[in-house]
DNA sequence: TTGAAAGCGCTAACAC
DNA sequence: GTGTTAGCGCTTTCAA
């Protein structure tokens, strides 16, 4: 019924061990055997057995990605990044939802990950203790959060809120709430110290502490009555979808956006721009994200034992790259089903990155054999302040060099609709 | 290192085939020694190794869902449905994004097909040819589309338009345009035919038939026009995205909605409700739609040779289903991050099922063995037209039966914002 | 009820 | 370069 390797080999006349590297190491068998035993497996139409396989080799050939909420915008897009570029790797992904809770998310980490190479952790809110026992199971990279020397790919949390605060300042906002996320999650944790590092001349702007909120619609529905009362001009939520349930709140009770209160949002999902007064937010490579865990999970030694060609051809693709965001982050107007405009066809990377969308990638300590860290140049002059990161800043070329361990991404405010001047006060003229 | 069964028998004085029995069959080991090896195995920390066991069981307890596109809303909660389900039955769920391309559909099924034992096909798009294909290697089931005698669960399509135009048309609006999604949705064919066979004294009602649209934001954006050109008071979108596009560039081009168009949308996502006004929509209960297909599969016999205990423990878990969506469908003003009130406990299911979200379940000709097909007795007088399934209407007690290969769940108008009575013209009174 | 033995399909040493 | 051999870890006949 089922075509095994040894039919192959029998119809081609070689040994089973011939066929196998015929099909799996093609450089060790002679181009005409091997030729012969491609044609006879094609014609037979043989699958190889991926349990065998896996038997053998210990390598599964799957990821696995756990996120705390599939329906959440954020989370949608990453796990389409992640899928995209492991799809291009020839993995498959296991995607598991962990319903916002950390005990969740360590049992699926736990669970699935006896059957794959490696697991991309999405703003885990699991504790740091399962973090370390999880990572001796199962090779694991970090999204949205960092810990240790475990590989990560995050976002310039601290600078996203400055650029968001000095975009509010310039406006003549000098008093701004902040609606924070839930008080265990690592990037709130990282956006708070942006908020008291703030640079420049801004030391002008109150901060007004509302307290953390569930990092959902409802949650900014929350907030937006505290916001209202904090006599607040402005307003910075943890995430747009809790700046939508703000914005929402606030128009229900006929505070006017922007006109009375300016509002903030960070990650810009393609919602920010279906509500109006469209969203102001800080755009994050979401897909990105994504796409860079993976390489960096694959780059950092998956289980199995050895290096077959398959591995190296993986290996080369993922160190070769030099991904740009061709055409920008997002475009205006997207919806959100259009998507990314990802990489699945690796001839359209350029190799020089555009000045929007281009990555800090940093070379941070790593714990594994590799000291010399290397990066990629840092362009267009960001005086932003890198706290999150204990990272040599030593930049190097972007292909050919050992992986960083750790990976941040640039942010990028947009303006839209739902900033504007601060409303008329007595106090006015303070700059500077 | 690793702690084989070998290891566990050794260290329990057992044979490698007692050890392996009482863990994978506990009846069939003495007690004493049952315990003792499930002890000294938990004691090792033993786990199993699951491609071995899988090379010579020929189960993956893995399922895989296959969606166009992870980011839009709509297949998120599905996906999430599918997660839950699965994970409640033990098995883990491979997700791949097809990204709209009905060619990477087949191809993602082909690759991950081999290394499930079921796949799910969310709004598949791929040709009858595929999927008669497809459905040959791994047992599949779809949703929201409906092939031959393939196993789905689809929406009552027909009897959500009807419900649509009903509302219009009690509203006033006797030219009513249509925003149609992808020509080869399915779904979309199905709407038409609800939209042509319109019930009761609805002649009346002329629908303008606007074409076929991208079902994402931008294809709204593209329709927006032509609704305004067409005369139309109203108008039906073949989704919420779509009618989001449409409200979006109907204000921008200073058209009131609904004072002057009233928009109907489908699914009732989760940003129909952030957006003003809000939207009327027809809600579907789209988590279910994922765990019903779940259910489905595990029910029709996947993949392997034996039913072991495990199975055994699924089958029962799934045939003593009587789902019912606990207090209603979707709460106002819920979040995209909440999520549907899932079961993950099972304990909460009610026996009956009530009013709102109950499911139509209807039993279809199987080409299966099973040829008694049960289903649940329809609640509430619905009248709708019930074009999509040439069922068997017969229905009986919801649990212990065959699970019927086809499943339709029933959906339900909600009206917001979007709509209202028609613009007064000089013709009226022309009712009943 | 338990154990011995035989593989599931594949790959990787090791010889030739 | 190619074949032979020996398993990977587990389940499952078949006897006892």
């Amino acid at each position: 019924m089922v075509v095994t390797l040894r039919d192959v080999a029998r119809a081609a006349g070689v040994s089973p061990a011939t066929a196998s590297r015929a099909l799996s190491a093609p450089d060790l068998v002679a181009p005409l055997r091997r030729e012969q035993v491609q044609r006879v497996a094609r014609e037979l139409g043989y699958r190889p057995n991926r349990a065998a396989r896996e038997l053998i080799t210990g390598r599964t050939g799957n990821l696995c990605l756990v996120v705390p909420d599939l329906e959440n915008p954020f989370f949608a897009a990453v796990a389409k990044g992640v899928q995209a570029r492991a799809r291009t790797l020839g993995y498959a992904v296991f995607v598991a939802d962990a319903e916002e809770d950390p005990r969740m998310e360590s049992e699926l980490v736990a669970h699935l990950g006896s059957q794959v190479d490696g697991a991309v952790l999405c703003s885990p809110r699991m504790s740091d203790e399962d973090l370390d026992h999880l990572s001796e199971e199962v090779p694991l990279v970090l999204v949205n959060r960092q810990h240790g020397t475990l590989p990560s790919v995050v976002i310039d949390n601290a600078d996203g809120v400055r650029q968001a605060v000095t975009h509010l300042h310039a406006l003549g906002h000098r008093r701004i709430a902040y609606a924070g996320g839930p008080a265990d999650s690592w990037s709130d944790g990282r956006r708070r110290i942006g908020l008291q590092h703030p640079s420049h001349g801004l030391r002008q702007v109150e901060v007004v502490d509302l307290g953390h909120f569930a990092p959902v619609f409802a949650g900014g529905v929350a907030a937006a009555d505290l916001v209202a009362a904090s006599g607040a001009t402005a307003v910075l939520a943890h995430n747009d979808l809790v700046a939508l349930g703000i914005l929402s709140r606030l128009q229900a009770r006929g505070i006017r956006v922007p006109d009375d209160v300016s509002v903030v949002g960070y990650d810009d999902i393609p919602a920010a721009t279906l509500v109006s007064p469209s969203l102001t937010t800080v755009t994050v490579p979401l897909a990105r994200l994504g796409r860079e865990a993976v390489d960096l999970l694959v780059s950092s030694g998956l289980g199995g034992r050895r290096d077959s060609a398959a591995e190296r051809a993986i290996a080369a693709a993922v160190t070769g790259r030099a991904e740009g965001a061709s055409g920008g982050m997002r475009e205006a107007g997207e919806t959100s089903a259009s998507g990314e405009t990802g990489a699945p066809g690796e001839a359209s990377w350029p190799a020089e990155t555009t000045a929007t969308g281009v990555a800090t990638s940093s070379g941070a300590a790593s714990s594994s054999g590799e000291t010399s860290s290397s990066g990629v140049a840092t362009s267009s002059g960001a005086t932003s302040t890198h706290h999150e990161l204990a990272v040599a800043p030593a930049a190097a070329a972007g292909s050919g060099g050992p992986t960083p361990a750790a990976v941040r991404l640039r942010v990028e405010l947009v303006v839209r609709a739902s900033t504007t001047t601060a409303p008329a006060r007595p106090t006015s003229e303070s700059d500077r």
